[in-house]
RNA sequence: GGGGGCGUAGCUCAGCCUGGUAGAGCGCCAGUUUUGGGAACUGGAAGUCGCAUGUUCGAAUCAUGUCGCCCCCGCCA
């Protein structure tokens, strides 16, 4: 059988996503490096998505907020570590306004100060929590807003690295170290279960490196993902940031005894970049596959229009059965089903689901029509058409969504398991195996606690991804030094 | 930021070396025959050759600049 897209997930991974992301219609570049047009396929995606994690951070007690655009230069200087981490990337504006200068439009007025578009707030943000908070009743204040953020990328890619991307950031302030870590490990624990749960990528819960933590954190915890290509990609972030921008902000609190204290500070997001995860974890040499909380279109019935005489009661037919589809529950909400009326092919249409990665796609015949039956190909096995009685399908539409959904999660996780590299002792083996262009996949190896080993790594492209929360709190060598070490760590490629 | 490659129709690309006014396949549109695994045939529409400046009688083609994309290195919560 002929594959739908032409090129394959095994030939070249990059291309193939590339291809992935215009056959499915998800976004494309736009005339401005680094940023990218999100067309409706793609943004009803992200629309699902932020729903499923918006519901969550308010579960766990955070309002929604929004913040401007634009960051006074002087509030970035306030945190040394941060600006350093940041000043490269930075997007500046200079001007308020343009003037005409022989035919062509140029920047005058320049701003008495520079502002800088956000690449994150914790900044802004910081700077109103220093006016918000004067007492310990103030406290604990849970922040959350969705916004779009600059980062001024060398090398951008749809979805994965783009130079503005749009995400949610969570800011909050604490009485506590403790309420304040534990604020940390509550909001990972959403991601998780967002990006598993709903979305199905498995990932790996655990601690960054010194090296690899946000600029101002005293921790950075995240959870990391396996790409088909064995690459690691960071999926989401969730940082504890100690008193470093409390003390840079000025954000304090009078306690019970009447002492003024400083705050305790975190901020946590997750971006657009979860769309790459999703298309690099379910798609296949077919296109997308989407994880039915994530599919905008559950259920996509393509009428068999053959002839002008049957033509109506088939369209009738279908829409009937659509309603029939949606008055049944998955997860606690109507099936979503799409009709698909567009005057083409039902091969093209077919084709075209396929690569848009609907779970479930009906073809509805005359004969069907006559028949009470339907005919069913599921997503990740798209040469099995199946047909069977309407009601049936009807009454299982349920139990076919869940299957399919439990059917991705476990290839995603036996893809994983098959790449996580075992037999790695040394660090000779380390760069045996990551030096050659197909040595990807994650090893568990032991980790010294220096970080200043970490950057011999980079001769193979490698990284520490995270130390696991999950340790197995066995002694063995360090990976990179021989050392004795007891510490568990990921090594892999990243993206 | 350094090195290399590339921008020609919606997509993939030829033409450029040696300057003379635009091509192919796929897709798209129409008609006919078809039709439950990407249909066939015939005809047709579609491009200020990324943009700007220069050289020239004449630039897709040569030169300079610029914007964008890809690869390697660097950078990258």
């Amino acid at each position: 059988m002929k594959n739908a897209l032409r090129i394959r997930r095994s030939e070249n991974f990059a291309e193939w996503y590339q291809e992935v992301i215009r056959e499915a219609d998800l976004a494309e570049h736009s005339g401005v490096r680094g940023c990218m047009v999100i067309k409706p396929w793609g943004w009803a995606i992200w629309e699902k998505l932020q729903e499923r994690m918006d519901r969550l951070i308010k579960a766990t007690g955070h309002d929604n907020c929004y913040f401007p655009i634009f960051i006074p230069l002087e509030l970035i200087e306030k945190e040394a570590a941060h600006v350093e981490g940041f000043a490269k990337e930075m997007a500046v504006v200079t001007h308020h306004r343009l003037e005409k200068k022989d035919g062509k439009l140029v920047p005058a007025a320049p701003l008495e100060s520079p502002l800088i578009i956000r690449p994150t707030s914790e900044t802004i943000i910081g700077e109103a929590m220093a006016r918000w908070i004067k007492s310990y009743r103030d406290l604990p204040l849970k922040l959350n807003q969705w916004a779009n953020v600059v980062r001024w990328e060398m090398r951008p890619r749809l979805f994965l690295r783009t130079s503005e991307f749009l995400w949610q950031e969570g800011h909050t302030a604490h009485a506590t170290r403790e309420e304040a870590l534990e604020e940390t490990h509550t909001m990972l624990g959403v991601y998780r279960r967002v990006v598993e749960g709903d979305m199905r990528i498995p990932v790996i819960t655990g601690e960054k490196t010194p090296h690899e933590r946000f600029p101002g954190a005293d921790e950075t915890h995240a959870i990391e993902a396996m790409m088909q290509d064995g690459r690691a990609l960071q999926a989401g972030t969730s940082h504890f940031l100690g008193q470093n921008f409390a003390k840079a902000a000025g954000i304090q609190y009078q306690d019970k005894e009447g002492g003024l204290r400083h705050v305790f500070t975190t901020s946590w997001g997750t971006s657009t970049r979860l769309i790459g995860a999703l298309i690099m974890t379910h798609s296949d040499d077919d296109g997308l596959r989407l994880p039915p909380r994530m599919a905008p279109r559950q259920v996509v019935i393509i009428p068999i229009l053959r002839d002008e005489a049957g033509r109506d009661a088939v369209i009738e037919a279908a829409k009937k059965l659509g309603e029939r589809i949606a008055a049944q529950h998955f997860d606690g909400e109507p099936i979503r089903v799409q009709v698909d009326l567009k005057d083409d092919s039902p091969a093209n249409k077919r084709w075209g689901w396929i690569k848009k990665g609907v779970p479930l796609i009906l073809e509805l015949g005359p004969r069907d029509v006559a028949n009470e039956s339907v005919a069913l190909t599921r997503r990740d096995s798209i040469g099995e058409k199946r047909i069977l009685p309407m009601a049936e399908f009807i009454a299982e539409a349920p139990s076919l969504l869940e299957a399919f959904d439990q059917a991705l999660l476990t290839q995603a996780l036996d893809y994983r398991k098959a790449k996580m590299i075992d037999g790695i002792k040394t660090f000779a083996d380390l760069t045996a195996h990551f030096g050659q262009d197909s040595g990807t996949g994650f090893v568990i190896g032991k980790w010294s606690g220096d970080p200043d080993i970490e950057e011999r790594l980079s001769s193979v492209g490698v990284t520490i991804r995270c130390l696991p929360h999950e340790q197995s709190g066995t002694e063995g060598k360090c990976l990179i030094t021989g050392e004795p070490a007891t510490i568990d760590a990921v090594y892999a490629k990243a993206y």
